[in-house]
DNA sequence: ATGGGCATGTAACGGGTTACATGATTCG
DNA sequence: CGAATCATGTAACCCGTTACATGCCCAT
């Protein structure tokens, strides 16, 4: 069974062929919001997708103590990736420190919680700066069928959850304020 | 170290004593949408927070094996808890298989993609439903050193996201059906 | 020549899920 | 008396993080 991770791997080489290493520099922060992993675990997924015939690589000479490999989609991969999109995804649960500290709040200092909330809403405010620049970039909606449009769809989603995350502080911060 | 687990389960215990059980029952879904854990996990983290001391708990005759043990927390626990809400939250990676769907969306059948996304519209809309609901049953916002304001700031989150979602999962759905 | 970026991997560990194991109480 | 619910716990396994280990290539 391929891990989920392992379908982010394919999707990211659908686009075009990559190291791990630098499968593992897309898939890191700040970029990729949508999924993250380090390359030691990339490394060991690549290793399950070949051995199931989803990718393969090309030896080249290069840096490393192996040499690089440049890996790629085989067919099979991308069709396992085509029918993996349209399966409806299996819920991870919600886990979110900030709402968990927000239930608890009511224990602390009102004034201290409401400066943890200021310093999340700063980077918030950042990121919408950063995604509106990238969505700017952008000059219409890329056709559905076209990779771009996946980029897009997922700036859009960012974006909505950084507003939506944005208003969440300053109403937090709004409340904590009004008791004083 | 405490995990953010055991943090959850103080500032459930923070509300009042409970068993183990009803820890699990508590911060299963539906309930509990910012922190869930199955009972295996509560049991392992009652241990060591047992260990620490953050929490004792009174055995009682009942049913199971050993009895009943109705966890309270402990004025070290409540203080760890305190000092913990407001220190800023280890950023924990995102990873959300349906923004990783729509990344890679443009590999598959438009139209099978757009019903993925009303399937996921209509649970946001039944959610978004539910938690109304809920926030209608509160006359006023809680003040903020009251445990309902924990409720109510959680609550205010949940029915944020869910709208967020809904309208991501609505531009899909258009942006999908345009190109026909 | 040496330091930083490129590059591949393994090992140890922690947290979470699922399955397994056990048994008391309560209600019909 | 049997089933559902309440209740506690262990074991196996998976996934991900961090640390460790190695070594090439290129620019200064």
């Amino acid at each position: 069974m391929t891990s989920t991770l392992g379908f982010a791997i394919m999707a990211v080489l659908a686009r075009g062929a990559r190291t791990g290493y630098e499968l593992a520099t897309a898939m890191s922060r700040p970029l990729g919001y949508f999924w993250t992993a380090g390359h030691s675990q990339i490394h060991v997924d690549l290793q399950k997708l070949l051995a199931a015939d989803l990718v393969r690589f090309e030896a080249e000479h290069g840096p490393g103590p192996q040499g690089r490999k440049v890996y790629h989609l085989t067919p099979q991969g991308r069709e396992a990736l085509r029918d993996w999109v349209t399966e409806p995804p299996r819920s991870r649960p919600e886990r979110d420190e900030l709402v968990l500290k927000s239930y608890a709040s009511w224990l602390a200092d009102p004034e201290q919680v409401a400066e943890l909330f200021r310093e999340r809403l700063a980077e918030h405010e950042a990121r919408i700066a950063e995604y509106e620049r990238q969505q700017a970039d952008f000059e219409d909606v890329p056709a559905a069928d076209r990779p771009a449009f996946g980029n897009y769809a997922t700036l859009w989603c960012g974006l909505s959850y950084e507003r939506h995350r944005a208003a969440w502080c300053r109403w937090m911060i709004e409340q904590l304020g009004a008791g004083s």
